[in-house]
DNA sequence: TTTTAAGTAACTCTTTCGTGGTACCGACGA
DNA sequence: TCGTCGGTACCACGAAAGAGTTACTTAAAA
């Protein structure tokens, strides 16, 4: 209430020029917002923030160097009250999970329109959190899922490279039994008759990149 | 050379609010473009380039309708002499194969800095082709390759559903036996040494969506 | 300390996949 | 009219994958 007379000063991370120019359109054509920096890289993020201490970061997850929520992560730790909105592509329930676990008050899609932008920007900075519907429902889709451990996820992205359950053990240096008790426990959770399904369920939830 | 005087009239065709705004910011600051119009459809683009005619369209791939080839063919089979990007993340290099193909004078990533974007406008305007390099040559590293054809495609989906060849074969009415062959077929094309793989090629370069 | 989860391993058995070869047919172009 | 290409089909064989079961070890949690 105090924070609704003055200026939201907002920290833009996105590797894109042009969707910065976008968002910086949007934002400065707003009278009560500010865009005080804008940052192509996470480190960079992480370095403007100390500068400036916005009061909202509008984060890519997708950087050239660390991923945003490494950068979020980063930025938590020294300031643990910062403000983060996840803007980004859809990427599978799993960076969701992720981005909002390690702190992100929003996790939006660049396809939304201005106008929703710019409310989320304000409800964050009067301490809400926004998650849009879709991304909400994807979200709760998985939530009585086990997640893969991190072996697993190990097989999964051999698999993915095209080798044969012999080949992974060799590489990981475990019998071929192992790698199919793996699979087995892969395939379960995943909800997949086999594995190139799983491979195709694990692309589209964002838990291996291709 | 008499066009140099003139004034770049352009279409944007994005259905991402934020870039489109991004793309609107950039053009407007340079004094011989004028953004004439944005659309967001296919279909809308279509219209918005019979009525104006705009001497370079900026085109996405991903629209809601129709996709970015398709409008471009119909905007094309209408105005022969249309002068259209293809602007878009990067899709794998069959999509980039059909755009060239179906006339696109360009095609451009989204994440270039925006300086790159008004040169390539200025070059597609003055009659030129343009592709950029790390494109160029994910494109020359499958010119030799044959294409799959439309059953083949057909089966591969159905692969990445993580249907068994019985299965698929029950759904296209073909027999097993078929469908093994045209396996043999896609994995032989796309160099893949087993299903799994084929499909995470098939991804990779955008044969196919998961 | 007891329990639980993750990772490892072995064995059997059935199903599916991938490879080889051969062959027919319709459409399209030279 | 003669190839070529795409699609179809069958057969046989060996190589993988997947299902089911049991069991040991280590590390973390209760």
């Amino acid at each position: 209430m105090s924070d609704s007379a003055h200026i939201i000063r907002i920290l833009s991370v996105d590797d894109h020029p042009l969707l910065r120019e976008g968002i910086a359109a949007i934002i400065n054509s707003q009278p009560d917002m500010l865009l005080v920096a804008a940052a192509a890289t996470g480190n960079e993020a992480i370095q403007k923030f100390r500068e400036l201490q916005p009061d909202v970061t509008l984060m890519d997850l997708r950087l050239p160097d660390l991923s945003g929520i490494d950068a979020m992560i980063a930025i938590r730790t020294e300031f643990a009250e910062a403000r983060i909105i996840m803007l980004t592509t859809f990427e599978g329930d799993v960076e969701v999970h992720r981005a909002l676990e390690a702190g992100a008050r929003a996790y939006m899609l660049k396809s939304m329109p201005p106008k929703d932008l710019v409310e989320v920007i304000r409800q964050v900075h009067a301490g809400k959190k926004r998650v849009p519907p879709e991304i909400a429902a994807s979200l709760a889709e998985h939530l009585s899922d086990e997640a893969l451990t991190g072996r697993e996820v190990d097989v999964l992205r051999h698999v993915a490279g095209g080798n044969r359950n012999r080949d992974i053990a060799e590489r990981l240096f475990i019998s071929e039994e192992t790698v199919k008790v793996h699979m087995k426990h892969i395939m379960e959770k995943l909800g997949a008759s086999d594995r190139t399904q799983a491979i195709a369920i694990a692309v589209r939830r964002g838990i291996i990149q291709l």
